[in-house]
DNA sequence: AGCACGCCGACT
DNA sequence: GTCGGCGTGCTC
């Protein structure tokens, strides 16, 4: 067994495949698969993955393992087998794959050095380039120096070195520990004369054997030298010890009991419980309203699970990983829970990441890539909110969590629970279908009714005169709340100023140079920007076409909605959170809490105040405009403006005070504003599924989307021709094939977009002919600057 | 992806 | 005649 198999962290098509390597002796043994290594790789120096050991290659002259990274492999067994499950399921390189079931900290950052031997004798000039050092880093060399140092390098008196590093380093911290036994210790202080170092001296004979130095030298106000002085006579060592970086160390937790709970809960518990302690799979679908409790059957579940000896992972949508529910968990199970989202730093993820490696945790409450968690004894996966976009990642590999959470149930024999108020419809159908087991709990824990919902139609207050953006019922209700000290949540789907801006004399709208999309002004800095490629200018004086100086701006965005409302209730105080407000790291939670702790009346904000706010005075929630998602051309676009209005709503009236929730509309008889009111997730349902089957869209068909973008537009075009004949010429009989069409954004950052749509009831080769399309366009799709997005059941169709 | 090898144009 | 352009093909 003296051959590895390696996958190398190459993502190419040619190189994805394994490549042997001979074991050297040092390090027989210790290779497993699973583990990362360092390979010569061409002539330079790459990391890969061990998949196999084994005791023979047919190729034959095999080069040496370069060096072993990890003697405890990163990926286990299930890990390696899901990874390549998902090149298949994603159509990903196996590398990608391994990457993307791993903390950033661990990937390779590579750097070429050119290194000079000691005793050979260079020409000045090509020392002066080193300027005394003896290792150079290829990359930050002036362009034409190369040329001079060219001929040392091939006749070897310069040597090129790669070098690969993680990007992630662990973080290490001097602690300081006594040399000798505490007796002797004792006897040695009555020696010291140095006040300083019988102090320091003192603090190891109270019990401690090991103190980080910086806590010495702050505790005692001293500098090091005391310390010094006690290593160089023996009595005191320093050691470079790794700590964990851990971004709630400052918090307290304050630990909580299982509360007691409702039947409607015990029922859906006892129903979990039965597939834990069965060790079984099923996938359950909890259907619960908004306050019926979820979080707390979660928590006694997982009780359930650790009390078995074994592991669960709780996913919870990016943005509701505030603190709030981190909290609960912490509060819980304490040091058992590793937390990991985006806003943690690399080396912080790393450490949680590490932690369950360790297996030092239990349980791990995260976004969606917290579904990897190295764990070797499932007991439960979690996923709340579970009809939430941000489980599915939208770039390669294009995974969904929930299929991740599935596949790997299986593996375990254990349950997934999806959990929300309002599922994605394709969860619901197989609920129904009895592919998942559905739970249902329609009582809220308060015994609070849900909150009242208004319909107001802004054509009706346009009629009346009212041109404001405010209808004359949410202005008479954000009065009263402020009257009662009563605080109002405000949402608006869209960050800027306002939406375009146009020239009134012309009609000119300006629109990003890079993309088909109109600018948005931004106030604060008087700029115009693009919310998809970034680019910004400045806002002109007068209209580029006609030079008119009639420059206006239309729609409705946060920034403009924060002015309105200092006008018009200019006693009220008033939080914005948008992308905008909440870039800085901490912002996010910086401004719930100052709105928890009711130093503002008003908190205005996009998306992100959608999900898992609960402030006990919230009585009123507005909607400003509940149709801006409705008119988008995507099929979802009915289910998203239903789930993201009920979720709103769902932040009125939590405790004690009763809510209210005003919705103001220019189409108020759609149906998924219309029910929101009736808060029936079933009504909506089925009326959502009538037009899908009329339709053609899932859960009735599958969905592919191949999008092909080109800086050419022709370009774009014509391979999307290619890809559509092909499919056609190859697709069964109830497959069809749409396109080619120009995508919703037809230009993103100067790339022309085309797509074609593959809707299929049955489609088994499906991934193969697309793989084999890749295949064809594979050198373009190299060097040509061409694009192939391949998305299986798409979230979001631009 | 990188890097070498290899075959055609403008230069000491 | 050589240096260097980037097209092609390989990496255990």
């Amino acid at each position: 067994m003296n051959v590895a198999s390696v996958i190398v962290d190459v993502p190419a098509f040619q190189t994805d495949k394994p490549f042997d390597y001979l074991i050297p002796d040092s390090i027989q043994g210790l290779v497993r698969p699973g583990a990362r290594i360092t390979v010569p790789f061409g002539n330079r120096k790459v990391q890969g993955f061990v998949i196999a050991v084994k005791e023979t290659a047919e190729v034959e002259k095999l080069k040496e393992i370069d060096e072993l990274l990890d003697v405890v492999p990163v990926l286990n067994e299930e890990l390696l087998q899901l990874g390549f499950w998902l090149t298949r399921a994603a159509l990903c390189f196996a590398i990608s794959a391994f990457q993307v079931m791993l903390p950033t900290a661990i990937k390779a950052s590579y750097t070429k050095y050119l290194h000079r031997s000691e005793a050979s004798d260079l020409p000045t000039e090509v020392l002066a380039v080193f300027k005394g050092k003896e290792k150079l880093d290829l990359r930050e060399l002036e362009p034409g120096v190369l040329t001079t140092l060219k001929p040392h390098i091939v006749n070897g008196t310069l040597e090129v070195i790669y070098e690969v590093k993680d990007k992630g380093q662990k973080k290490t911290e001097r602690v300081i520990t006594l040399a000798i036994n505490k007796d002797k210790a004792t006897a040695e202080m009555e020696q010291l004369k140095a006040a300083k170092q019988k102090e320091v001296l003192t603090l190891f004979l109270q019990e401690k054997d090991e103190i980080p130095k910086k806590d010495i030298l702050s505790q005692l106000q001293i500098t090091d030298a005391p310390v010094k002085a006690l290593i160089k006579k023996g009595i005191l060592i320093e050691v470079e010890k790794e700590v964990y970086r851990d971004p709630y160390a400052e918090k307290d937790f304050v630990r909580t009991e299982p509360l007691p709970l409702k039947k409607e809960q015990e029922q859906v518990l006892g129903q979990i419980s039965k597939s834990i302690e069965a060790n079984k799979h099923d996938t359950f679908l909890l259907h619960g309203v908004t306050g019926s409790g979820k979080t707390e059957v979660y928590m006694q579940a997982i009780d359930k699970v650790l009390q078995q000896g074994k592991e669960a992972i709780v996913l919870v949508p990016e943005i509701a990983l505030t603190p709030q529910m981190v909290y609960r968990f912490k509060g819980r199970f304490g040091s058992l829970v590793a937390v990991m989202h985006s806003a943690l730093s690399v080396g912080e993820k790393y450490d949680e990441w590490r932690k369950i490696h360790r297996k030092e945790v239990k349980v791990v409450v995260g976004a969606r890539s917290a579904i990897f968690a190295p764990f070797e004894h499932l007991g439960m996966i979690i996923i709340d909110e579970e009809h939430e976009s941000s489980y599915k990642q939208e770039e390669n590999p294009r995974y969904h969590a929930r299929d991740i959470a599935i596949k790997r149930g299986e593996y375990h024999s254990c349950p997934v629970v999806l959990g929300s108020a309002t599922p994605a419809l394709e969860s619901f159908a197989r609920a129904k279908k009895g592919v998942y087991r559905l739970l249902t709990m329609g009582q809220r824990m308060n015994e609070q009714s849900l909150p009242d919902v208004n319909i107001v139609d802004m054509r009706e207050e346009l009629r009346n005169g009212n041109r404001s953006m405010f209808s004359t019922l949410l202005f008479d209700k954000i009065t009263d709340r402020l009257e009662k000290k009563q605080q109002t949540v405000l949402f608006l789907n869209r960050r800027g100023h306002s939406t375009f801006v146009m020239c009134r004399d012309c009609g000119y709208v300006m629109e990003c140079p890079h993309c088909d999309i109109s600018l948005t002004y931004h106030k604060n800095n008087q700029r115009v920007k693009c919310h998809y490629c970034n680019h910004e200018e400045s806002l002109p004086s007068a209209c580029s076409v006609c030079e008119s100086k009639h420059i206006r701006f239309f729609g409705t965005g946060t920034q403009k909605v924060e002015e309105e409302l200092t006008k018009v209730f200019p006693t009220a105080r008033i939080i914005r959170m948008d992308v905008d407000t909440t870039s800085r790291k901490g912002a996010h939670e910086k401004l719930l809490t100052q709105f928890g702790e009711g130093k503002a009346d008003i908190l205005l904000g996009t998306q992100m105040i959608a999900k898992g706010l609960d402030f006990p005075n919230v009585t009123l929630v507005g909607v400003l405009a509940a149709d801006t998602m409705l008119h988008l051309p995507d099929f979802r676009a009915s289910e998203k403006t239903y789930q993201l209005l009920t979720q709103v709503s769902g932040r009125a009236g939590r405790h004690h005070l009763p809510g209210e929730v005003v919705i103001q509309t220019y189409t108020p008889e759609h149906y998924s504003i219309q029910l929101t009111s009736a808060g029936d997730y079933v009504d909506f349902f089925q009326q959502e599924m009538s037009v899908r089957r009329l339709h053609q869209y899932p859960p009735y068909y599958y969905i592919t989307l191949v999008t092909v973008s080109h800086p050419d537009l022709m370009k774009a075009v014509h391979v999307t021709e290619k890809i559509v004949a092909y499919l056609r010429g190859n697709s069964g009989e109830g497959t069809i094939i749409l396109g080619p069409s120009a995508s919703p954004i037809p230009r993103i950052k100067d790339r022309y977009r085309y797509q074609c749509m593959i809707k299929y009831k049955q489609e088994p080769q499906i991934h193969f002919w697309l793989q084999t399309v890749l295949e064809q366009y594979r050198q373009e799709l190299k060097k040509d600057g061409l694009q192939i997005a391949i998305d299986f059941n798409p979230t979001i169709m631009m």
